[in-house]
DNA sequence: GTCTTATCAGGT
DNA sequence: CCTGATAAGACG
């Protein structure tokens, strides 16, 4: 008997089924329904059993009763989101335009899907087989092998009316479905392989001793414990090798609960805290207001205010989040939160296996941790009782995800302040625009740090005229004077960081005399140069300008593409500095995750004299002996083809900076250019942001870009080009039809579909597609995307839609 | 996501 | 008038 109704979105991945369905809640299942528990219903003209979450339940119903399906059952004992994350989720969806199946995506590990609990397995096979069809046959055979999860069953056995094969195999008492309607919560153990007899010597042991075994010996010799995975990808060799010498009785293996308390490390002394520092904390916990700006100059300490919010929470017994860049997600970091609060640390990172974040889900569940700390999408791990959410470096581009929903991490941090109740701080020496514009307009408190702890200084910046260096006769990348501090440094055994900017984004065409780069006239973005046709194009609006020949600005032929290889500069640097040891740090020569802290650690250790890298380099490296930086090009960075380039360079630069002269040493910076008037970089180097600012702003409301408008962007993704670009057109000519009132209006400016700055990715083809919106239009303008493009799947077709997320 | 129904060309 | 392929529609 149905006595109340549930809605729900179901768990599956399709445009059409996205939005809420209601189902009835029988009798004997009333006590135990909630909001945020998970449920099984049919779904369909066929006993389709699909897993659902539920986000509302009321007494009546909206809809006509007689279509009502009840709940079968409920799975979880405890819902899986809380109540107000429900909230969220729904707030996500309409926000990012996207489908429920994506924000629930983000709250539930995937190791919990549903049909990972339930078993398929059989119990008769005796005469009833008799009579038996061929499909049913088929599928018999299948579990016959043994009991088998109803997830893999239908990986393996792909066929429609698998549910109703099931059906009639049960009610012939065949098969029998097994239910383990509790999650499974049990950890996973590890093997921990050691030596034996650790005092003995590689010569007393009597086995033939094979190399690889010999390896073994040597490798447990100077490791001691260490888990038998770790071991066997080291050493290059098969398991069975170790298994080989446990059964001569060499090696001892344990089993060891995974994840194990591994407290060992000492718990630092809680260091006092400066005037500045203080002031910080007491006005984030005391004062009324939720979202706090902490800006504070690179070396001021803001660690440790983060921590010391945290623990003020942790003593309430309430949960924090503390979110950093990725990038910056070394062991180094985790170690750093480790020391000061123990074991009660739940890390996320994209490193984790599906299990591992099962395990770290769980802590945070079951509240045996405090702070959660972790990349973006550890705004979602499922807290009970929340204190604060800090974000780290907040102007990164990491917090914005380029995977649907494409959400920002600080926006939705904002947002769960005031669902649910906590505090928000974000941290950074660079502001993002957005992020200021709120200060500006009250609704963010700023909280100012303008002095770094134990008074170090802040290092001279010297920026450098690379044209003038040409005109020197200096062909490279390296100036005279930049050079000269190099060697310097070398000579007193200091080190040295160079920067590159990232590799190899499409070109923008600058002449290399006056440093004046092609810019659209409209969009004020570079323009970036397509051999078809010998064109300069832009990316946002698809305005095109013949290729150049003479700089429009002086005059010279020394029109340039822009783009110096990374490796160019290693073969130079390495050339000009025999003596020094060299790396290179970027994405390339990045191949396996541990790279990153093996040079970390060398050149922490000192074993590496000159570090050249990307942007990688500039956050989280904090090195006392580095006293000479370079930036080699900073106008590559400049002029990007996005409307954020300036930002982007500021950030950067001050970055970089605050890498030099982090102990006692007084560092020093060398901003090479070609623009040495241009006010960001000189804005940086006098580190000054409100002259940035204030400049920036300006530009941005001239030539409308966000904070004050809002730049939506659709792209279509398909392997079949001609079909891609024929979708394209057409959805934009229905958009054009239905915006075209607001257009009018001037609350909506619509761009013609173009190619995406890279066409073809992956053998598939992208057309990009922009719309600029102000504030007050975005709401009904989303409304008409979401009933266009995402209404039902297009078959080879994939749509990804952007609110104001620039890095494309 | 999966199934059902509608539709249409082509064949008997 | 049946048949198979394909597109459109519904599911609570």
């Amino acid at each position: 008997m149905i006595k109340s109704y549930a809605k729900v979105i179901l768990n599956n991945n399709s445009k059409s089924t996205d939005q809420i369905y209601t189902y009835g809640i029988d009798e004997e299942l009333e006590n135990r329904i909630q909001v945020g528990k998970r449920v099984k219903v049919n779904f369909g003209k066929n006993k389709h059993i699909i897993d659902a979450v539920v986000i509302s339940i009321s007494a009546n119903c909206d809809i006509s009763k007689n279509r009502i399906k009840p709940i079968i059952e409920i799975i979880d004992d405890e819902p899986i989101i809380k109540e107000e994350m429900i909230r969220l989720c729904l707030w996500i969806r309409e926000r990012y335009v996207c489908k429920f199946s994506d924000v629930i995506r983000l709250m539930v590990p995937s190791m919990i899907k549903y049909e990972h609990n339930i078993f398929v397995k059989v119990v008769d096979t005796g005469f009833c087989e008799i009579g038996l069809n061929r499909k049913e046959n088929e599928l018999l055979e299948i579990i016959k092998k043994g009991k088998i999860e109803l997830g893999k069953l239908k990986k393996n056995y792909l066929n429609n009316d698998l549910y109703s094969l099931l059906d009639s195999l049960k009610e012939k008492n065949i098969i029998e479905i097994e239910n383990k309607e509790k999650l499974n919560y049990k950890r996973s153990y590890e093997k921990i392989i050691s030596l034996k007899d650790s005092n003995k010597n590689l010569e007393q042991y009597n086995i033939n001793k094979t190399q690889n075994q010999i390896n073994i010996l040597n490798y447990l010799k100077e490791f001691g414990k260490v888990n038998i995975k770790k071991l066997v990808s080291d050493l290059s060799i098969s398991a069975s090798v170790v298994n080989n010498l446990i059964k001569k009785d060499i090696l001892l293996c344990e089993s060891v609960l995974y994840d194990i308390d591994e407290s060992n490390f000492e718990l630092e002394h809680k260091i006092t805290l400066n005037k500045e520092q203080q002031n910080a904390v007491d006005k984030v916990i005391n004062q009324d207001d939720k979202v706090f700006l902490l800006h504070g100059v690179t070396g001021s300490g803001k660690t440790e205010v983060y921590m010391e919010i945290i623990e003020h929470y942790q003593k309430e017994n309430k949960q924090s989040i503390m979110l950093v860049p990725e990038i910056s997600l070394t062991t180094q970091t985790i170690e750093r939160f480790k020391k000061r609060f123990g074991n009660k640390i739940a890390v996320f990172h994209s490193r984790l296996s599906k299990k591992e974040k099962y395990i770290e889900w769980n802590k945070v569940y079951n509240k045996e941790v405090y702070i959660v700390v972790g990349a973006r999408s550890a705004l979602f791990a499922p807290i009970r009782d929340i204190g604060a959410i800090i974000i780290d470096e907040e102007h990164e581009d990491s917090y914005k995800s380029s995977t649907s929903p494409k959400y920002d991490a600080i926006e939705v941090a904002i947002k769960m302040s005031s669902i649910l109740n906590a505090k928000v701080v974000l941290g950074t020496a660079t502001p993002s625009l957005s992020t200021y514009h709120m200060v500006m307009k009250g609704q963010i408190e700023l909280i100012e740090m303008k002095n770094r702890v134990k008074n170090a200084i802040m290092p001279q910046i010297d920026i450098v005229d690379m044209s003038e260096e040409l005109n020197k006769g200096n062909n490279t990348i390296i100036s005279e004077l930049l050079y000269r501090n190099i060697k310097k440094s070398l000579e007193k055994k200091e080190q040295v960081i160079l920067f590159l900017n990232k590799r190899g984004y499409s070109g923008f065409v600058s002449c290399k005399k006056c440093g004046h780069a092609i810019r659209c006239d409209k969009c004020d973005v570079s323009m970036t140069y397509h051999v078809k046709g010998n064109m300069l194009r832009c990316h946002y609006c698809g305005r095109t300008k013949k290729m150049i020949i003479k700089c429009p600005k002086c005059g010279s032929e020394k029109i340039e593409q822009f783009g110096a290889g990374t490796q160019h500069v290693e073969i130079l640097v390495k050339h000009l500095f025999p003596n020094a040891v060299t790396e290179r740090m970027d994405v390339d020569s990045m191949s396996n995750k541990d790279s990153y802290e093996k040079i970390y650690n060398n050149f922490k250790g000192g074993k590496i004299d000159i570090l050249i890298g990307t942007q990688m380099l500039a956050k989280g490296f904090d090195f006392p002996e580095v006293t000479t930086v370079g930036v080699l090009s900073a106008d590559a960075i400049l002029n990007l083809p996005f409307y954020n380039a300036s930002e982007k360079t500021f950030q950067l630069l001050t970055q970089v900076s605050g890498r030099a002269g982090r102990g006692d040493k007084r560092g020093r910076v060398f901003i090479q250019t070609f623009e040495p008037q241009n006010y960001i970089i000189n804005a940086a180097k006098n580190n000054d942001y409100n002259l940035f600012i204030n400049e920036e702003m300006k530009l941005r409301k001239e030539f409308a870009f966000p904070p004050f408008v809002n730049i939506i962007n659709i792209c279509m993704i398909s392997v079949n080009e001609e079909k891609v670009i024929e979708t394209a057109l057409q959805k934009y000519n229905e958009l054009s039809d239905s915006v075209q009132e607001m257009v009018q209006e001037r609350k909506l400016l619509l761009y013609k579909p173009i190619p995406h700055a890279i066409y073809k990715v992956n053998n598939e083809y992208r057309i990009n597609l922009f719309i600029k919106v102000s504030n007050y239009a975005l709401g009904s303008l989303k409304k008409i995307i979401r009933a266009i493009y995402m209404e039902k799947d297009i078959e080879n077709i994939k749509i990804s839609i952007n609110i104001n997320t620039d890095t494309i």
